[in-house]
DNA sequence: TTTAGTCACTGACTTTAGTCAATTATACAG
DNA sequence: CTGTATAATTGACTAAAGTCAGTGACTAAA
């Protein structure tokens, strides 16, 4: 990964890339995400081959503006009290991060990093960046409650955060094929208070 | 829902249907699922027009397929001696329909059926009616997990039938977007293993 | 300064999914 | 048997994503 020199070539090439991202999101916010090409291009003043030398496909541009979004995940996290048993903070964090799958992403970003997701015509390193964050977060809920004794010394603390993570994400494609009939943040609870106590009795 | 009567018009769109279908297994076997409908339709001897009067969308056809594999969960269900504890139903149940899914089915019917439901210009009903067939097995193994005091009595059965059933969804969509890193047989086991067992202590 | 090479950029082109008005074949009522 | 309704089928057409050989402005090395 080496930086590129900041010569001329380089700074026009960044602003047509900015121009091709700007006029998107305009017609983004104007017409949805069914927008051509064609009427980006257009409106950026380039050609299509511009666009996908900066863009390996729509789909990119789409998956870029999600990993823009400051989802403030962290944020939340930290703000909360740490009197608070891990099992709540556990909860408490999982609503927050549906509400903003919901409210602030959206089903239609949502499904089409999703379908971008499994066609994969999209570099997946911003995606891994974003789920390490994520992953972080668990991570330190559940060494916590491992710590306070409520949750048992005998768990893989980075499979159990992995799988929260899993769940989060499975549930969230669930709305995708279901929307509007299902409930996210209803099910995700539901789900989360299985994973802590068990379908098994005692 | 009226059955049609059996007259010859009847019967030679059903022909035409089935030639379609015929020549699109073939051509999906020979060259893959990125087998565009003008060679299946040109294999088949009808128009486009033709094969979009059978199929709202080429996902159409290929959910077909996939509605149609016999994928015997029901079978492998019922052999099961009814002696074993239910959650070792459950588990062997899930890798049961994992093996499946992993053999049988494939990464790449699997991702195209995924992608499909969520881009959905697709008629849902067949794929209700295999997570139908689904639900029933789980339902029943979780009956009798409560009824033989082996699962708490306070279990919504249902809604832990279709948690099941969505942790299978959600894990074979994370083998779509990590294949080949990711194991989910595995991954669904241990998963399962945390529903049954929990978090928290005792 | 000259010159070879790089790289963003161009736009006509290919490919493919999906549409629809027109056409043909069949069923059915009187 | 005749005319009319209905359903299947046609294929030219649209729309849209993505490709690639070519262009010329800019960089860097001699």
């Amino acid at each position: 990964m080496e930086a590129k020199k900041e010569n001329s070539r380089v700074i026009k090439a960044a602003q047509t890339k900015k121009r091709i991202y700007d006029s998107a999101l305009i017609l983004f916010k104007r017409h949805g995400f069914g927008t051509s090409v064609d009427s980006i291009v257009e409106m950026a003043g380039v050609s299509k081959g511009s666009f996908y030398s900066h863009y390996n496909s729509k789909f990119s541009l789409i998956i870029d503006y999600v990993n823009n979004l400051d989802l403030g995940y962290a944020d939340f996290f930290t703000s909360l009290p740490s009197d608070i048993p891990p099992s709540s903070m556990l909860i408490l964090v999982t609503e927050k991060i549906m509400d903003v799958i919901i409210n602030d992403v959206g089903i239609d970003l949502i499904k089409l990093s999703y379908e971008a997701q499994i066609t994969k015509t999209v570099n997946t390193d911003i995606q891994l960046s974003y789920d390490r964050k994520l992953y972080q977060i668990y991570n330190q809920i559940i060494q916590l409650g491992v710590q306070q004794g409520e949750f048992k010394s005998t768990l893989d603390i980075e499979s159990v955060s992995k799988h929260c993570i899993m769940s989060i994400r499975g549930i969230t494609y669930e709305w995708c094929i279901r929307f509007p009939d299902f409930d996210p943040k209803d099910e995700i609870i539901k789900h989360l208070n299985l994973l802590l106590s068990g379908i098994k009795k005692g």
